[in-house]
DNA sequence: CTTTTTTATTATCATATGTTAATTTTTTAT
DNA sequence: ATAAAAAATTAACATATGATAATAAAAAAG
C-alpha cells in the first residue's frame, strides 16, 4: 500500500516523518479522488476529517448576506486541509471546501490520527509542525492586511504563489486579498503599465 | 510564593490546569513590572522567554519604510505574549513589544517551559490549547479582512474588545485595523452620526 | 496649575475602491 | 466546432480612503 508516491509526498511534506511513521499514517488514511468543483466537506458538515492534499487545488468559501462568493483560503498540493469551524470552535462548517481542479487526497478521520499520533510520538513532534505552519502563514496574512495595500498584497501573492496566479480565477484571488473583481482588475492593469 | 492572585489568573487562563501544574509553572516562571511605555522584548531581540500578562498591555509596533509606527497585536490582561518572530521563523524580533500602561507579568524561558511541560504530560494539553487560542484569534482576524469593510472592523473590534477602547489610542486601534488615524476619525463620526 | 507634548478632529484635494452595468474575452459544455 | 456560460475588463458615478496640514482637545510632564 505504500508506494513511491505517497513516499516522496510524504517526504516533501516533512522531512522529520520516518518510514515506520509514514506506514502508519498510511495505512490508517484513504485516498479520495475528486472532480473540479466537486464538494470536498459541505457547508453546515461536522466532519473531523484531516486532508492533506496530494494533487489538485481545494478552495474554502461560503456566501455572505449580500449573495457574494467570499473564499477566504486556498489549498494546493502539499497543503493541510481541516474543517476550521470544527477545530477551532467546535461548530459546523461555515464553510464549502471545494475543489477548483481534479484533486486527489489523503484524509484521516481525527480520532484515528489521534491513535497513530499516540503510539507514534515522533508523530507528535510532527503535528507542532502542522500548528506551526498553519500560524506563520496566517500571521504572514495578519501582515500583510495590515501593512500593505491591496496592490501590494496581490503582488506579494503573485510572489509567494506564482503557481497557483494561473489556477485560481482571479475573482477569487481578489476575495483572498479582501478586494472586489473590478478592483483587482484595474489593479493588474496598473501594474501591466509600469 | 504561590498567592491567591496568581492562581485566580491561572484558573481564568485555563480551567484544566490541576494544583500541580500551576505550581510546577508558577515556580519556573518569575514575575517582572514594566512601567507604561517601557519595552518587554525589543526589536532584533531573540529572546525565548514567554510572558503572561498579569496585568496591563502591551503592544507590538514596528517602524515601516516611510517612518510610521505599525501596531501589529494587542496584549490585554490573560493574554500569552511571545517573540513571534523567533517562535514562528527563527529570526530576531522584527517588532518592539512595548507596554500601553504599567504591567504585570509571569514570565518564563521557553526551554525551562519546555522541561516543565515534559515533567507534566497534563500542561502537554494545555501548551495545545495556547497553539488553538492563537489560530482561532488570527482565524477571527483573517476573516474580518477579507469579509468586512474597515467601519464593520472597528465596531466588531469595539464588540469584542470593549474594555480596551478606551485604553488603547485610537491611532493604535487604527493601525490594528489596517487603516490610517485620519480615517478612524471619519469612521468615528460616521458613526455616531447614526 | 501651567506648559508642553501627544492625540484627535477637521478640512482639502488626490487617488483608490465599491457598485452597477455593458462589453469583451475566456472557458466550459454539448 | 459551436453555443452557452463564466470570467475579466472597461466605463461611469458615488463613496471611502490616503496624504498633508491646520486646529482643537486631551494627556503628560514639570
Amino acid at each position: 500500500m505504500i508506494d513511491f508516491e505517497s513516499l516522496s509526498r510524504m517526504y516533501s511534506f516533512s522531512k522529520s516523518l520516518t518510514l515506520k511513521d509514514i506506514n502508519a499514517l498510511i495505512r490508517a488514511s484513504k485516498r479520495k479522488s475528486f472532480h473540479k468543483k466537486e464538494i470536498v466537506i459541505n457547508i453546515d458538515s461536522a466532519s473531523h476529517e484531516v486532508y492533506f492534499i496530494r494533487k489538485g487545488l481545494v478552495r474554502a468559501y461560503r456566501i455572505n448576506e449580500k449573495g457574494e462568493e467570499i473564499t477566504i483560503a486556498l489549498y494546493p498540493e502539499n497543503s493541510v486541509l481541516t474543517n476550521v469551524d470544527v477545530f477551532l470552535f467546535e461548530e459546523k462548517s461555515t464553510y464549502y471546501y471545494e475543489t477548483l481542479e481534479k484533486t486527489k487526497t489523503f484524509s484521516i478521520q481525527y480520532p484515528t490520527a489521534l491513535e497513530v499520533l499516540n503510539r507514534n510520538p515522533n508523530l507528535a513532534q510532527n503535528k507542532e509542525q502542522i500548528f506551526l505552519r498553519f500560524l506563520r502563514s496566517m500571521f504572514r496574512r495578519i501582515e500583510s492586511f495590515v501593512m500593505y495595500t491591496p496592490e501590494e498584497r496581490y503582488l506579494a501573492y503573485l510572489k509567494e504563489y506564482p503557481s497557483l496566479s494561473n489556477r485560481v480565477p482571479d475573482k477569487i484571488i481578489a476575495s483572498v486579498l479582501g478586494i472586489t473583481p473590478v478592483s483587482l482588475s484595474r489593479i493588474r492593469k496598473r501594474i501591466a503599465e509600469k
